[in-house]
DNA sequence: CCTCTATGGCGAA
DNA sequence: TCGCCCTAGAGGC
């Protein structure tokens, strides 16, 4: 689930349902019940993201810092009424609750308190994120340009870009027919500007649709829907309709190669490869994705 | 019951 | 490169 998009469309709804509040925050698993007795009782700020980092400010107190992990999710619930309360479900490290929302924190492979100091030495070690409104994409290229490791390697690297992940990766790949084993200092700088490009357009409609969609005829869809792809935060909207996603119904899930080991290429027919590259599976097109 | 998988990332060796 | 951490759900026996 969770690549840059996924937290970057948590936080706004994060925002939108605490922002402003002061929530009760409980740790129901009993596993973050210092830090939680730290944030209770102090106002949000607000919630914001960096790369696959979520931060949600306490006023005078510390910051929360979570990382989803392969595996974490961060549930926000409406209250039909302010003393609905759902009992907590599983192992909810961290439970937020004001007098609209409940939000739920499972399986997180990283939670804990933070302070600004904190918050800036993690943003320090983050290359650009695609969905930061006017980043630049040099410091990325400088690193990809010079370096002998692959493309595949380096796009997973959230030191080089933060935010992309596996199935970002594999696709945008595929979309500009890039070698996946190419050496980032053989990338030629037109194939790198025409990535980030890419991630440009793709990453807000992830967050807009709250899913990964990389197939064209499924972007044109969506832009056609006139989806809004520039404007990341401020996000706006009620929480429901993040949820909901804001074109209404999810798209179907598919993709050009992610997933699809053995299945034929829908450009060119050869079987789909995958290999484990930077410790996950990497999926491509032998054939599309030549010399480039 | 068990094993496997998942859109991550860390530290040990 | 490997093992390990986090959790839930699917599938096999």
């Amino acid at each position: 689930m969770p690549e840059g998009h996924h937290l970057h469309r948590l936080a706004a709804a994060l925002d939108e349902a605490f922002a402003g509040t002061t929530p009760e925050v409980s740790s129901p698993q009993g596993r973050f019940t210092g830090g939680a007795a730290l944030l209770d009782g102090h106002p949000v700020v607000e919630a914001f993201a960096a790369g696959k980092h979520l931060f949600v400010e306490f006023a005078g107190a510390a910051y929360l810092h979570v990382h989803l992990g392969l595996i974490g999710q961060f549930d926000i619930t409406p209250l039909v009424a302010p003393d609905t309360v759902p009992p907590a479900v599983g192992a909810v490290r961290v439970r937020l609750r004001n007098e609209g929302y409940v939000a739920d924190l499972r399986g997180a492979t990283l939670c804990e308190t933070a302070t600004a100091g904190d918050v800036e030495q993690v943003l320090g070690r983050l290359g650009p994120d695609p969905l930061r409104p006017g980043v630049d994409p040099a410091p990325a290229w400088a690193r990809i340009a010079k370096s002998p490791r692959t493309i595949a390697d380096l796009l997973m690297d959230q030191s080089v870009l933060a935010g992309v992940g596996n199935v970002y990766r594999s696709e945008t790949l595929f979309r500009h027919r890039v070698d996946p084993f190419r050496p980032g200092r053989e990338i030629r700088r037109a194939t790198f500007d025409a990535i980030w490009r890419d991630l440009l357009l793709l990453m807000p409609i992830g967050v807009r649709l709250g899913q990964i969609v990389t197939m064209a005829d499924q972007v044109e869809d969506v832009l056609g829907e006139g989806v809004d792809t520039s404007l990341v935060p401020p996000l706006g909207g009620t929480v429901s309709a993040w949820r909901r996603g804001v074109v209404g119904g999810a798209v179907e899930r598919r993709y050009y190669v992610y997933k699809r080991q053995g299945e034929p290429c829908l450009v060119c027919g050869s079987r789909i490869r995958t290999a484990v590259v930077a410790g996950r599976n990497l999926f491509w097109c032998g054939r599309c994705q030549r010399r480039r």
